[in-house]
DNA sequence: GTACAGATTGAG
DNA sequence: TCAATCTGTACT
């Protein structure tokens, strides 16, 4: 059964460990893609020295408005309650905007992707409500169709899925590309909660333990 | 306009 | 251990 919109409106570190187990589904070229997540990261925007939505500096209100309508148009679609969805930015201690993040402040089921190291893209998917900058990171998938790529780590779960900035904003809950399905349930003695790879420059909350993955399976990124 | 580092990966 | 590769971000 395809996760509803409720599934990712709740707090993001619960949302991140209830997503092990789920299954993505990508339809592509009219075949299925599909991988059971087996990983994931939290990043809590402004709360989060590691996110992309924290401002090592105070952006001013000024700016954010600037970047927000130079953008509005690629986020639309997506957006309830555009007065809402601004006063709320704005609100936010310590929140930067940027024309990659912004699609980070769409309410939970909701993609955002980017590129790394000029060559990887990375999959998050939107947690909580409209207008605050929470994602889950997928890292790994034990893949369930068969493919030349092993999807067991960030970049290359992309490549798995097919996936590029075209798919920046996408509705995970709304859309027919792309969706998340129920798989299996996991209890909490058989997750392993753990620090995020990669974000050494984000000091004390380096050390925050908000990797989650399945213990024993093989599918798991190494460190 | 220019510099620089990054939520990675695979090869040596 | 290290380079590939290129975009976003910050600062001149």
């Amino acid at each position: 059964m395809k996760l509803d919109r409720n599934f990712f409106l709740r707090p993001t570190l619960k949302v991140a460990q209830e997503l092990l187990g789920k299954l993505i589904i990508r339809k592509y070229k009219n075949k299925l893609l599909i991988g059971k997540i087996v990983e994931t990261e939290a990043y809590i925007g402004p709360k989060d020295k590691a996110s992309h939505a924290y401002a090592k500096r105070e952006q001013p209100k000024k700016e954010k408005l600037k970047i927000i309508h130079q953008n509005w148009h690629r986020i639309e679609k997506y957006v309830e309650n555009k007065e809402k969805f601004i006063k709320r930015i704005l609100k936010l201690k310590n929140a930067k905007v940027t024309k990659r993040n912004l699609a980070e402040y769409l309410k939970g089921g909701h993609i955002y992707i980017y590129l790394v190291y000029g060559n990887y893209y990375q999959l998050n998917i939107t947690t909580y409500k409209e207008g605050y900058p929470e994602c889950v990171l997928i890292r790994s998938l034990e893949p369930i169709t068969t493919d030349n790529i092993i999807p067991n780590g960030p970049g290359k779960l992309c490549q798995y899925l097919k996936l590029d900035s075209s798919f920046w904003g996408y509705d995970l809950v709304d859309g027919d590309k792309i969706w998340l399905e129920n798989g299996e349930s996991y209890n909490s003695s058989d997750i392993i909660k753990t620090t995020r790879i990669g974000i050494d420059y984000a000091e004390e909350d380096a050390f925050l333990p908000w990797r989650f993955y399945i213990k024993n399976n093989k599918w798991v990124s190494k460190k």
